[in-house]
DNA sequence: TAGTGGTCTAGACCACGGG
DNA sequence: CCGTGGTCTAGACCACTAG
């Protein structure tokens, strides 16, 4: 984030050029020799951004034809994909910290996150409420060796946010292993519905830029008020 | 599919090597300019190759460090980001087809394909087995417009195998909506659980290579014989 | 067969990591 | 400061679409 590369800046560029054209689903974009000439960068740059938006869903690629926008409106759902936890999913987004302690790595997430020796982690306990419903149920580890300060008050709102920002810490990418499961009496409890009711459990692993892995979390998702999208990314390149 | 690109050579190349090498998570792989004169083509199309793995989840790049494998070993766990629909998802795969008619697209199917008029389609219902157990019940419509021809025979097997090898026609991305319901009566009882139980539904919209949408399918999943994973790629780009 | 998107190259130069 | 990965350019040439 210290510096924008020039394919970022023309694919934030066109981006805005579909928001203002107001542009949807199937329209086309100018042609690369046009955009070449609006944006003042070669060719292999133009492509570079252009394969950026087609990655996230924002256009799609007609070889011989054109470059047409992609995205459907979508609203009220949660990206699967989106790489950055909880936190940047849906605004007004509330938080409630049900426990906050610093202990040692507990044995099954010590093999999740593949660390040998017993290690020191933040464990974060949180529920997530969204229009004053709770949505999601968090329990998350964060180890001390890469995370060396975290707090009750900053675990009401975004930790990503504090880690990549306050700590300035580059997140980089994630596993997930998603299941169904029935709710036990706790859980339901907890997110106001019954035991034995559906619940989507998300099992994260988080890393940071040179690979290393500094958390791990399990979400249980209210069923009533979650719903998720995701778009495969239009060619893979 | 019609030839092969450069870039997408050397890709699967790197990944061989990985695997010949037998190297696992964190293991470096050769710099670039050894890469450059293994595969003896120029800096950019290495640059792109192993851009296509870290989309793949393959490896992970880290500047001025190195490059280095990621991809941990995942066993019985469904890739929810495949685009392939469920043929290519597991092997030793069972069809079982319930259902197989030519039908006018219904009236709620019309608005997710964006279809204004009466379109003829094919309307498929099947069962999938793995290992004897029901994983998941499937829901399809193929446009007679896009999808010429399709048989009961076929449906036994993979119908986007068929499309793609047969009817050669290019899939080419997707859109999910995915929720958490209960079971209906009906559902229960084909996948062998219980009214009420937990249900994974999966609601998928189907583009061909020019942006038509020619499929949308409702996946009903087996909460108990179904886990899936999801790997963010490394960087958009 | 013209128009449009895509691949590939060689080389200059930039950014980041680590000793 | 060096080693390594990444960006960017200009230009040649290739592949697909559509009239």
């Amino acid at each position: 984030m210290t510096y924008m590369k020039k394919y970022q800046i023309v694919s934030d560029k066109i981006t805005n050029y579909i928001k203002e054209k107001g542009l949807v689903q199937g329209d086309k974009i100018p042609k690369i020799d046009t955009l070449i000439e609006m944006y003042g960068v070669s060719k292999a740059t133009i492509i570079q951004a252009l394969s950026l938006l087609a990655q996230k869903g924002i256009v799609y690629k007609v070889q011989g034809s054109g470059i047409f926008v992609r995205r459907p409106s979508i609203s009220g759902y949660i990206s699967l994909t989106s790489n950055r936890g909880f936190g940047e999913v849906l605004d007004n987004e509330n938080t409630k910290v049900l426990k906050f302690e610093e202990i040692e790595l507990p044995e099954k997430e010590r093999k999740l996150m593949r660390c040998d020796e017993k290690s020191l982690c933040y464990h974060v306990v949180r529920l997530h409420f969204y229009q004053d419903k709770p949505v999601v149920l968090e329990s998350s580890y964060f180890l001390k060796e890469y995370i060396p300060f975290l707090s009750k008050d900053i675990a009401k709102g975004s930790i990503f946010k504090f880690i990549e920002e306050g700590l300035n810490t580059e997140i980089r990418f994630s596993d997930k292993y998603i299941e169904v499961k029935k709710l036990t009496a706790e859980q339901a409890d907890l997110l106001q519905l019954e035991e034995g009711d559906p619940a989507l459990e998300v099992n994260d692993v988080y890393y940071l830029a040179k690979g290393q892995i500094f958390n791990c979390s399990k979400l249980i998702y209210n069923y009533q008020n979650s719903k998720f999208f995701d778009q495969s990314p239009d060619e893979l390149i």
